[in-house]
DNA sequence: ATGGTTTTGGAAGAAATTTTTCACTCTTCA
DNA sequence: TGAAGAGTGAAAAATTTCTTCCAAAACCAT
């Protein structure tokens, strides 16, 4: 027991800890080992906690008081700076570089900073307009793989604003749907490779009763995009057999973060009337 | 004179040092800046001088006394430890600083990082090897928000594997599905604030079925950590009204691409063989 | 809702750290 | 040689930090 980190510690016993010590942990591991360092008060307040969660969590880890551990933090840190092998550029410490975590790290940050760097701020910003416009019924579809993004930005958009409408999986029932759009509405494709042919053919027909469409597709670009007023190629190269949607979902989150920013008193509104219906529905449940 | 550091200072004052302080100065130097974090009376000490010679030199460097020092001495190893992985200046060129996207950016890589740092990679190999075995039924749920990662979990694992079963959104069904799980079975829930009360029975019965329990949370930690085998504590901050599911999105991918190297032999096989089926499907799609 | 249990932070007390005081030493120079 | 002055550390005083205790708050099971 004696030669774990506190960092290890915290882990091991993160179970047996109560509220106000997981959000002192919580606190200390976000700038590890550093905000240990100062005094017992200054980590209190940091973490928003008081003094006494401070000792009775340092004596939770074995330790014998909050002295006793932060000299374990400082031999830490010493071990860490005195040895140079220890490779700072890292994501996970304790693993390898090989290790799986640490190369999907890789590619996926740059995957995003190549995404980003190609990104444009105004189709960014056009496409905020277009979802803001409460007039503009929303619609979104997915292909196979993408459905859940889809699925996932219309439950976030759902919160935001009225009118958002998630095409089902099946394609036979998608003409249903086309038959609803009027001019001006949004459709937001998501379409990755392999391409989906009758998502092609849905996004004409879309495009041919006056939707506009915004299309999040991959680097090797869907050829939806011929129809698509804005589009957004997110690269998806990953260290495996597939693709990572993992910065599709980034720019959905921006986008919907913008969109909320755009329209952020009715948003405020949604969100609070919808909390109290959610409320509402769990007294409700009690009943039945 | 104030945003120099203690080194510094002690370089540039070196020549009106007394003796004592001198070797004081030494002392500190020697082991820079670690020597200096412990009280007053440890330094002293440790370079063989009293402790009002420590105080006497902290006033000459023009701090105001010695814990005054040590916090510079703090700030100064914080800026030199700080990780230079996350430091990027901006994200998307061609918009400011203050555009959605780059604060988006910062968050999600700060996020990715912190997340990367705490994780246990034994706890990651370990549900990898649960999700690997394919005696076991995987079973996976999913909250309002987090359905739509559930759903993209399972149709990922459903292309590695055999036996997936994605739960779905109502509630009222899902005895039934914890009716079906055998002992050994892999429950995957994702739970993130605001837990949901339903979902924590669930996993307690599925718990009490005998399925192992990985959990997805976010960093407060879903009370279902206390019936989970292995959780996963994802960061989600953004700088939005709501949370972000990039590095949760990060995690499954990353586990989803150890599982199919894990058995990569028949993963292939199962690859290939749905590609064919899929090429079937559409021939067959023509004569309807 | 109610009563019992656990958790939490304020305040006071205990302990430690830091600063100040002061006597002593060591040097310097007439 | 001895008086002046700077430097030093032991010890006391002052301050800060840490811990203990307890009442209030939060939580939980009924």
């Amino acid at each position: 027991m004696h030669d774990l980190t506190v960092a290890e510690r915290i882990r091991a016993k993160f179970e047996e800890l109560t509220r106000a010590e997981r959000q002192l942990a919580n606190a200390m591991l976000e700038n590890y080992p550093m905000s240990g360092l100062g005094s017992i008060t200054d980590l209190a307040d940091n973490a928003g906690v008081s003094s006494p969660t401070v000792a009775r969590m340092a004596r939770k880890l074995d330790f014998g008081g909050f002295p006793e551990m932060q000299r374990s933090l400082r031999s830490e840190l010493e071990a860490k700076i005195s040895n140079p092998i220890a490779k700072h550029d890292r994501w996970a410490e304790h693993a390898p570089d090989t290790h799986i975590l640490n190369r999907f790290a890789d590619a996926v940050t740059e995957n995003l900073r190549q995404t980003l760097q190609q990104i444009d701020a105004d189709t960014f910003d056009a496409a905020t307009d277009l979802l803001s416009d409460g007039d503009r019924v929303i619609h979104a579809l997915g292909g196979r793989i993408t459905r859940s993004l889809a699925d996932y930005f219309i439950t976030h958009m759902q919160v935001v604003r009225p009118d958002c409408v998630l095409l089902p999986a099946n394609a036979n029932t998608w003409p249903h749907y086309v038959l609803n759009m009027r001019e001006g509405d949004v459709f937001v494709v998501f379409d990755v490779r392999r391409y989906e042919h009758d998502m092609l053919r849905i996004s004409q027909m879309a495009r041919e009763k006056g939707a506009k469409i915004i299309l999040f597709t991959d680097q090797w670009v869907s050829p939806i995009s011929s129809f698509a007023e804005h589009s957004f190629h997110c690269r998806i190269e990953a260290p495996s057999g597939w693709d990572s949607s993992v910065v599709t979902v980034f720019i959905v989150e921006a986008l919907i973060a913008a969109v909320e920013t755009e329209n952020w008193d009715s948003t405020r509104e949604r969100m609070k009337t919808l909390e109290d219906l959610f409320d509402e529905m769990k007294l409700f449940r009690k009943f039945t």
